[in-house]
DNA sequence: AAATGTTAGATGTCAGACATCTTACAGTTA
DNA sequence: TAACTGTAAGATGTCTGACATCTAACATTT
């Protein structure tokens, strides 16, 4: 466990007040004298703290003035404006609208890639659901998470769009967890295997039309799944 | 003109040395006490600027061995990427690709918004359909892209997702002024309004599959007016 | 009433010091 | 020889105190 710097916790917990709702936004945080007593560092530290907050336009700092809290669409940070977002009841909802957001991302990767994918990396998606097959029948959900994510990475790496792969890792982050989760019951292995093969002819016909639907049924039932399992969370 | 802080200064640059190629993923970079005495400023300001991007996780900074450059695809900040991807004879490309994570975003949140869109919603759509015919009457070109950033802007909202604003925001700043350069042309003013008209009808329609077509064929023809004007640059 | 000067409070930058972590290397020991 | 240990160099992490500069509000002068 990497064990987080003065800089990390204070930064946490100054984002921790503001998704609490102490700083609204367009409202002024506190000087960095007043938060450099109150967590009890120096100005230094709490300044550092500060720049990364700015880096991710959560903050504004305006010389002479003040530093303001952004309106939360402004925010740069996906993961900090899951945070933001899950506050409450409202976490269920935030996770599906994370997997809306990759409906988008990974069907329209998969249109482009259609056009743009090799032989060898189709081989290769072959060569992932096989794997995802092989792990199914023994059971060993490590190594068919793993066919899983080398498979719709690929997808994206086809896609040969820079910005899709840059959009797409905080959501990466953020999923991951679940995904290890959902793919434990056997039930939705058997699902998944049947729409990645479905997906990877898709492609191998080289028709985009024919490749999103794949891949958006795919992601519709991921999105069925995710809906099961958080509704009836024990 | 916004005066730029040493911070930011420094920061720029040693972006600009990672992008040329003198710091390559992986490598590091030189430290802290080189750096301050390279740019003539103090540690501090050097700190800072490492900081702001390890936000952006174009750095990784590990305490007792350096500071390294993070692989293009771990980088979270879209304007960064941008900045990397359009070195050399590759800022075409990277525009078209721009367009494409564009269409991603705003055909799927169309998609979504046909069924959580209000009435009032709607008619604020057609509101400003009409702001546009009366500008192109006129020729306003700044009449003319406020109400089509507004058109837009209220679709990204309908659609409540809010991962959606977030990952947009930053694609919009960068789109802003070639959709300046575009809207100039009376021709595609037109084909603009016919669209607009197209998706506003979609959306009353509540039909999900229809509006994210509308929507799609909108993209198509933005897509197809940038090739336009790129390749034929005076 | 308008222009100007002053001042308090905020962020920006600097200098120097010490702490702590990682690594390499030399030396010690079994 | 092989494994352990201590030491030192170099890197980042943090602290202290100081001064500079910008902004906004208030007081003063015209």
């Amino acid at each position: 466990m990497a064990r987080k710097s003065l800089v990390g916790v204070v930064a946490d917990e100054l984002l921790d007040r503001i998704i609490a709702g102490d700083f609204p936004p367009g409202s002024s945080v506190p000087g960095e004298l007043e938060l450099s007593a109150r967590h009890e560092v120096s100005r230094m530290t709490v300044r550092e703290a500060m720049k990364t907050l700015e880096a991710q336009r959560i903050l504004s700092v305006e010389r002479g003035r003040g530093t303001f809290v952004n309106p939360l669409n402004r925010w740069a940070s996906l993961e900090a404006v899951l945070r933001a977002a899950s506050e409450g009841q409202n976490e269920a909802a935030a996770s599906v609208q994370l997997i809306e957001l990759r409906r988008m991302l990974e069907t329209g990767a998969c249109e482009l890639a259609a056009a743009r994918i090799s032989d060898a990396d189709i081989q290769a998606l072959f060569g992932h659901v096989a794997a995802m097959r092989a792990a199914h029948k023994v059971n060993d959900i490590a190594a068919f998470v793993e066919a899983d994510l080398a498979f719709h990475d690929l997808i994206l790496r086809a896609s040969e769009n820079v910005f899709v792969a840059v959009l797409f890792a905080p959501l990466h982050r953020v999923l991951e967890k679940r995904r290890a989760e959902t793919s434990a019951v056997p039930t939705i292995q058997e699902h998944a295997i049947g729409h990645h093969q479905n997906i990877a002819e898709a492609l191998e016909s080289r028709s985009p039309s024919r490749s999103r639907e794949a891949m958006d049924l795919h992601m519709q039932q991921t999105l069925d799944d995710l809906k099961n399992l958080v509704l009836e969370a024990p």
